[in-house]
Formats: structure tokens, C-alpha cells, sequence
DNA sequence: AATCTAGGCAACCGCGCACGA
DNA sequence: TTCGTGCGCGGTTGCCTAGAT
């Protein structure tokens, strides 16, 4: 390294800034600190609340632990849902997607996203981003998820125990309050039969786990017609699913069986922004 | 009971953007 | 226009813990 190019590190090194997990008494001085001036200026809070961290450490903790009202743990099947949908609009958008999601963080997110997405992909031995496991997610999961959704809704003594109460108000009969059931929840039109499909895709998804896929096709198990493509889709403005307006076969199967019409992505439509604000509403 | 391993999560790191001087 | 600073974001790391052996 250039001796006269002296990195963040090596000031904060100077500066004896402390690093790694948070005391108490820290959270203190913080929290009291913005209690009475806000938040922002994090570098200043940092001097000024007498904290030996760096801003970037403090609006850190400030964000995903000390502000109010964030919510911990229990990531539930109605969050699980939209972030799974929404990480198909928008990708690794982590910070956009938390923002749909009251009280989470993008931390968090993308922590579940990783350890718990992620871990799926592994098991089907393919890449998250591949096509068959976005496809799995499409026609497995997600229905799966709304499923659950909806067993849940109907049978509200088998819900389980929340970590939150005020979330998980009665608001949160999500299909009969909006007259929608939990099927409804998906755009029928886009969605097939589950059952040939994740037949086609050989998966099946264990009853009891929400991501958790019994059966691990290798991915050279999939059928031609469904790997068409290189098996990597760059990510666009209209999500990581933007394979979809690519020509693939499932696009046209769809339309020919579905009657879809238009020129709108239909990964897009997945759900129709109905079903998203709705899901959206709650959350909040 | 001790050790190993994997999962989950908090925190750090580096990059890029916005903005003001 | 350039530079410095602050901030936000996504990626990565490392610690802690629970379960397995």
C-alpha cells in the first residue's frame, strides 16, 4: 500500500475505534443520543454521543437494532411471500424490498435470503439464479406459501405462536378480509396446475418446512424445453426474472394455455400490483 | 461429556452516489 | 470542475449457538 495513501482503516486504527458486537452501555449512549437529536450525521452522533465507533457502525446498529419498532426473528409465511415475490421484481434490491416490509430490515432480508433461499438452491444442486430454481420457487414454493397462507386463515388455532401480537391482529386473516383466498392470492391466470408442474420439475416440497425441497433433481435432470438459454438471466428493471421476456418456452406454453395477452412481462405478472399492495397492506 | 459442524445473525468492508465548499 | 465528506447499499466475514456425533 502506498505509505501516503492512508486508508479508513487505518485512521480508525489511529483513532482507537472500537469494532465488533455492541455493549449495552453503547446502545445507551446512542440511543440517548438520538433520542434528542435525531438520526443522521452519524459521524458527528458518533463523536458527540462519546461512542469510540465509526458513523457508519452507529447508523448501523441505530437501523437494523436500537430504532424503534423493528421487528426480530419469525420472518412469517405472509413476509415470506412478498419476499420472495419481490425479489423477483427487483432482484437483490435489499433495501427496496425492507421498505415493503414494515419493521424489517434489509439486514435481515438478506440474511433470511441467504441462509434460508440460498440453502434451498444448494440442495437442488443449481445456482439461484438458474431457471430451474426460479422456476421452483414460481410453481412450488410460492403456491406452497399461499397455501400455507390460506390453511392458516382458515384454522386460526393452528397459527402459531408470535413473536409480535400487534402484527398478527386479526388484519392478518389476509384472504377472507380481502376476499381473496389464498390461491387468489396468485394470479390464476398465470399459474398452471402445481401439481404437473412440479411433477415436470421433479420437486417436491416437504409439508413442513417452508423452503424445504425433498427431492434434489440435479440440474441436468431438467428438461431441454425448460433450460432453454444459457442459464444465467441478468438481472433488469423488471426483476431477476427477466429470463422470462426472453423467449422461453414456459412464456409461450403459458400464453397458449392461459390465454395471455398483452405486451406486459409476465413474470411481472406473477401477481398484479393488486395482490402486492394488498399484501403490502398487511404488513403495515 | 467433549468435540465437531452447520446455521443464523450481527457487524464490518468496500464501493458508489449525492452534496456542499 | 474538483475534491472532501457523509451516507446508503450490497457483499462478506466471523462469532455464537444448537444439534449431531
Amino acid at each position: 500500500m502506498n505509505a501516503q495513501v492512508r486508508t479508513e482503516t487505518d485512521q480508525e486504527q489511529d483513532m482507537g475505534v472500537r469494532k465488533g458486537p455492541w455493549t449495552i452501555e453503547e446502545d445507551s449512549l446512542l440511543d440517548h443520543y438520538i433520542s434528542i437529536h435525531g438520526e443522521g450525521h452519524w459521524n458527528t452522533a458518533a463523536r458527540c454521543a462519546g461512542l469510540k465507533r465509526t458513523g457508519k457502525s452507529c447508523r448501523l446498529r441505530w437501523l437494523n437494532y436500537l430504532r424503534p419498532n423493528v421487528r426480530r426473528g419469525n420472518i412469517t409465511l405472509q413476509e415470506q411471500l412478498l419476499i420472495l415475490q419481490l425479489h423477483s421484481r427487483w432482484g437483490n434490491r435489499w433495501s427496496k424490498i425492507a421498505q415493503q416490509l414494515p419493521g424489517r430490515t434489509d439486514n435481515e432480508i438478506k440474511n433470511y435470503w441467504r441462509t434460508r433461499v440460498q440453502k434451498q438452491a444448494k440442495q437442488l444442486k443449481c445456482d439461484v439464479n438458474s431457471k430451474q430454481f426460479r422456476d421452483t420457487m414460481r410453481y412450488v414454493w410460492i403456491p406452497r406459501l399461499i397455501e400455507r397462507i390460506r390453511a392458516e386463515s382458515e384454522s386460526p388455532m393452528d397459527q402459531p405462536i408470535i413473536s409480535t401480537p400487534t402484527y398478527y391482529s386479526s388484519q392478518i386473516d389476509i384472504p377472507v378480509a380481502a376476499s381473496k383466498s389464498g390461491s387468489d392470492l396468485m394470479d390464476q391466470n398465470f399459474m398452471p396446475e402445481i401439481s404437473g408442474i412440479s411433477d415436470s420439475l421433479d420437486v417436491h416440497v416437504s409439508p413442513g418446512s417452508d423452503l424445504t425441497v425433498s427431492q434434489n433433481p440435479p440440474c441436468g435432470h431438467y428438461s431441454d424445453s425448460m433450460q432453454n438459454g444459457s442459464g444465467s438471466y441478468p438481472e433488469n428493471d423488471c426483476g431477476s426474472w427477466g429470463w422470462y421476456r426472453h423467449g422461453m418456452d414456459m412464456q409461450g406454453v403459458e400464453q397458449e394455455r392461459y390465454g395471455l395477452v398483452g405486451g406486459g412481462d409476465s413474470l411481472e405478472n406473477l401477481w398484479n400490483e393488486e395482490d402486492i399492495w394488498f399484501l403490502h397492506q398487511q404488513l403495515m
